[in-house]
DNA sequence: TCTAATATTTTACGCGTGTTAAGAATGGGA
DNA sequence: TCCCATTCTTAACACGCGTAAAATATTAGA
């Protein structure tokens, strides 16, 4: 049970019986090497102990094989998801993924870019912090790698980047579209930190209001909710609200599901969906997103969908499409996907 | 804007004007080298681009300052949870986290340990799939390196590994002991999978419930849930029982609150919880680890707290401890945290 | 059996940095 | 000014494997 450990290929070579090239070979590429040899060198790995050196297999080398992957925060499901869709479709395709978090902290993000570089990744997926990242470390990168972002873009400096994500304009036009036909038109709660995906919505419903007529109303934020999670924040700051009595009558509209999550239980909290013995109050909350908790909720969320697994898969498929061929001439491209109805029972 | 691109120390040592070695030493610990040099090679990195090779920094050394973390899955906020507290512990102890995700599949659990030994890691944190898991490559990595085990553990030849983890006999105890003495004493809902939590939380609710003079009853498994989500499978699972009429009255008990956030969603669509002009049920569920959206379904969830933040800071100091002293001769430990009950409005 | 094609081995160098030992330079204090 | 302790430079080797070119062995085909 306990077979000896080899530890370099050098004497893994002199202990089968064949050249250390042709090991290097047949590591590579096991179908490179003579069917007999393979059989004798795979044979030999049964009886014995050896992984090749991870870090001395990629020094000599122009590819790594590794796709890095940033995200800001590993703390929601929809980057967990991204994460593990990246990874299985980045595996179909023989590259391993080194993931990194930014933990929020711009300094980490920018500290990740590095270390991608340093790593010779073949190309990154970033999901970026936003207004707050480090534009100097993020341009080193973009100009040293192949890249893509996911979910949120940068402006400026980046718009010669490749963008995976959700047509905001489209999705939140549908669902304003939906509550406006189906009752009080809505008011609009954001996100307490800022990216490109929190102003688009935001600038999305309000001209999808003033498209329809209606008067555009985006709740105030709360400013000391940077650090709360999106369900506390939104639970906070509606609870503060419904014990005045306001909006109570409202309909709103969230940036994301996480928020419509913490105002629904505000709303719960002050019984808004309806009591035994009283009438429910013309209440309604939508989000955005579908997380994947949302239909468990109750009142389950009614949102527009976002679709993680196509995403990740663009995301991947762009990546290597950048990675395989040098040109890097053409126009950034900016692929998005459009959001469908998910028609439940909160709105 | 755009610094000159230096590729090797070679070249920043004679752009700067220092020897080779001293840069090596100024990379690893700038205070090893006198205060006017750091001065001048920090002076010049301001005005030149230059990232350290990653692999070439760690080839030729003992410690590679790299802790693993390998996880059965992405998509659960315990663990997304356990992993952002586990960097974060490692990162103030100067040590960078590499995560591999397992997607439940025995192989690729088998290829992250061998990465794990590829790529030198200091030591691994683990939360292993489960008895699926291989224990061949597990072996091999628990005898080249370093190891804890998190959340759930192996049995047989993996007792002298750490584990760090919830006393599940003491938190399944302390819920079995209010839901018992609050109301009618509840049948027991187990995972779909098979990993050390479950069996350990089914024999725990077994015991007490003799303990108590109760007769336990644990819910028959679905058989074809192994590839849904734990909400999803416990949904599907309760919502034939509620079909049929049978469980309404029940309290359940489920192994984890992903589980009972399923279940909630069941009962609601059977209205277990009341209805405007009708009686509400007996019905009453319970559920175990604190999921961070427990608080926000409805009605919020009563369960027991699994403290993920204490879990990840003594499994990286243990495995600290273990990396620091050779010694691996004394006894394994295994840290339990206690729970505490979460009193909400679901039981 | 012989030749050509293919597979493998030998040999040698390269990747970028860690690390060591010996000698040279520097700085501070007496 | 001189001496000693630091700090630095120089030179060299090490890490484990990729890679290329030339030499050699093997195999297939006639």
């Amino acid at each position: 049970m306990q077979k000896p450990k080899i530890r370099t290929m050098e004497k893994l070579s002199s202990e089968i019986g064949v050249s250390r090239p042709t090991l290097s070979r047949f590591f590579q590429d096991p179908t490179s090497v003579r069917t007999s040899t393979r059989a004798r060198i795979e044979n030999a790995l049964q009886t014995v102990d050896y992984v090749p050196n991870f870090f001395a297999t990629k020094m000599n080398r122009k590819s790594s094989g590794l796709i890095g992957v940033i995200v800001p925060h590993l703390n929601d499901l929809f980057f967990s998801g991204l994460i593990e869709a990246i990874e299985t479709s980045a595996l179909a395709a023989d590259y391993m993924v080194i993931t990194q978090n930014s933990h929020n902290d711009p300094a980490l993000e920018a500290q990740a870019a590095r270390n991608m570089i340093a790593m010779g990744a073949d190309g990154v997926i970033m999901a970026p912090i936003g207004d707050a990242s480090s534009i100097d470390a993020l341009s080193r990168l973009k100009q040293e790698r192949p890249m893509v972002f996911v979910d949120s873009r940068l402006q400026d400096h980046f718009q010669d980047v490749d963008f995976i994500g959700t047509d905001n304009q489209q999705s939140i036009g549908l669902i304003v579209d939906y509550l406006c036909r189906s009752g009080e038109p809505p008011a609009f709660l954001a996100m307490p930190n800022l990216n490109s995906n929190n102003l688009e919505r935001e600038q999305a419903y309000t001209s999808r209001m003033h498209e329809l007529g209606h008067e555009p109303m985006v709740i105030p934020r709360s400013t000391n909710g940077e650090t709360l999670g999106f369900e506390e924040y939104a639970y906070r700051l509606m609870d503060a609200y419904f014990s005045h009595g306001n909006l109570v009558d409202q309909t709103i509209l969230c940036a994301n599901d996480r928020l419509a999550i913490g105002v629904i239980r505000a709303a719960n909290r002050h019984s808004l969906f309806g009591t035994a013995g009283k009438d429910p109050s013309r209440f309604r909350v939508a989000g955005h997103d579908d997380y994947p908790l949302s239909a468990f909720v109750f009142p389950s969320l009614t949102t527009v969908t976002q679709n993680t697994q196509a995403i990740a898969e663009a995301a991947t498929g762009q990546l290597l499409r950048h990675i395989r061929r040098e040109d890097r001439i053409e126009d950034a491209v900016s692929l998005t996907f459009d959001a469908e109805l998910r028609l439940r029972d909160s709105a």
